[in-house]
DNA sequence: CGTCATATTGACTTTAGTCAATAGAAGTGG
DNA sequence: CCACTTCTATTGACTAAAGTCAATATGACG
């Protein structure tokens, strides 16, 4: 995940994700290229925001990736969402507070924080925007449901399969999947965090699906000789991503 | 969960919910009060929308109790969220289609049926009501993070233990717990499908709880001595819920 | 060169799943 | 009202998936 925030204006990101809900009017896309923002750097393991804060701006990831997590009382962590450039780590802390998860750093990355207050006034100016945050928080919401589906029906190997399919289309539609590749920041902590598993059992899962040649991963580089195999022995599902214009799966 | 939709006038659940978001104008309520909706009754396993529909309306509990489920290409179903009268079952289906889910009721139930065109004239009237909704919609992700939690990290006893809790303090919202007893409609392949268990796991699980004098439950009757007590042995915290108004939580 | 995080491996335990049988409960049609 | 089917709940015996503990690499880094 390279470094600069410059090759991609950051509201542009934005913009774009946003028009996969449906077309923007240019003074929509003046608003939304208009929202002041202060850009922050963080490296790899920081945490971002804390569970529990009670913000005024929400984050919006504009390279690297990121991760939302939960911590149980007993200090168990749980990893409930990943970020990559484009998404708002916690829009909806625009509206519920305090958070309930916290967000972390996977690698390197560059946060534009944006005010509640801009948010506001950019709602005030051009209401039916609305319904493009809504339905910026209704994918969100529907990618947990795929966990969901995932952690209680998937065997580990399928579940780490799944969340490197979902990242693939994820990061392959912000133009960051090169000759199938990406770069996959997770250690396998994180992997066993995010799929409710333990460390060991995901190095062993992790060397199942190198053995049947599904992928092939060392230093966090993630390549993936066949994805439509690595879909099948998924059990993945890409719609629920909604990487398409809304209008065209309409038509 | 008693039938009549009468004794709560249907839109008056929805009001009282988005007021805990924030006060409502009186404006505001009448616009809420005046949504059209054309009421249905289902009976209890009866689905009442299906996985890939497309809808121009979305669907609010009015008594009973329903769920929503994903169903794996493989036929495996996964439980993904509950709904107790005044909750909205599909409100993001007003802007992400088709549905990723299909949603089933677990007691008898009656639904009220909103036209999406009907939300947008009220949000053209009222545009102040989209946080409301966006509050709402962010309520339900909140959930679904709390129940990532749930199966990746809590055992089959502290989820089942957990589900039971949730339950509790939305039933008792809603006005339907009466001496810590409440019904709970679910079976226990449902219990297992929602817990992403197995259906002996789960009896196993009910008489640990049992046997340890957490729970009595018969008949679907679920009464629950001492819910500080199974609040400590599900690892719960109720404040995901957002139950109190949150004015009151900032405050 | 030593330290710390990450990855890997082996041996063993635990949790939960599977299969199969039985027992209740509820609903249905005659 | 009863025989019959069909869910739902329960139990036992066995299996399999995943966790735990502990040791050992491996690698980045100061």
């Amino acid at each position: 995940m390279n470094p600069p925030p410059r090759h991609i204006p950051s509201a542009d990101l934005l913009v774009r994700k946003l028009q996969r809900f449906g077309p923007l009017s240019e003074s929509e896309r003046n608003q939304i290229r208009s929202l002041p923002s202060r850009v922050q750097e963080f490296g790899r393991g920081q945490v971002i925001i804390d569970q529990g804060e009670v913000t005024d701006e929400s984050s919006l990831v504009l390279s690297g990736i990121t991760f939302r997590y939960k911590l149980l009382p007993e200090g168990a962590r749980q990893i409930v969402a990943t970020q990559v450039p484009g998404d708002f780590v916690d829009l909806h802390s625009f509206v519920l507070k305090p958070l309930d998860h916290a967000i972390a750093a996977a690698s390197h990355v560059y946060i534009a924080k944006v005010p509640h207050a801009a948010i506001q006034s950019m709602l005030d100016q051009q209401p039916r925007l609305a319904r493009y945050l809504m339905w910026d928080m209704a994918l969100d919401a529907a990618s947990s449901r795929e966990w969901l589906a995932a952690l209680g029906k998937r065997t580990a190997y399928q579940q780490i399969a799944h969340l490197f399919c979902e990242l693939y289309f994820r990061l392959d539609w912000a133009g960051y999947v090169k000759n199938a590749s990406y770069e996959m920041p997770f250690t396998q902590a994180e992997l066993a965090d995010a799929c409710g598993l333990s460390t060991v059992h995901v190095n062993r899962s992790l060397q199942s699906l190198r053995r049947d040649r599904l992928i092939m991963l060392e230093n966090h580089a993630l390549f993936i000789p066949d994805i439509g195999a690595l879909i099948r022995a998924a059990l993945f599902d890409p719609t629920y991503l909604h990487l398409q214009r809304e209008d065209a799966v309409v038509s």
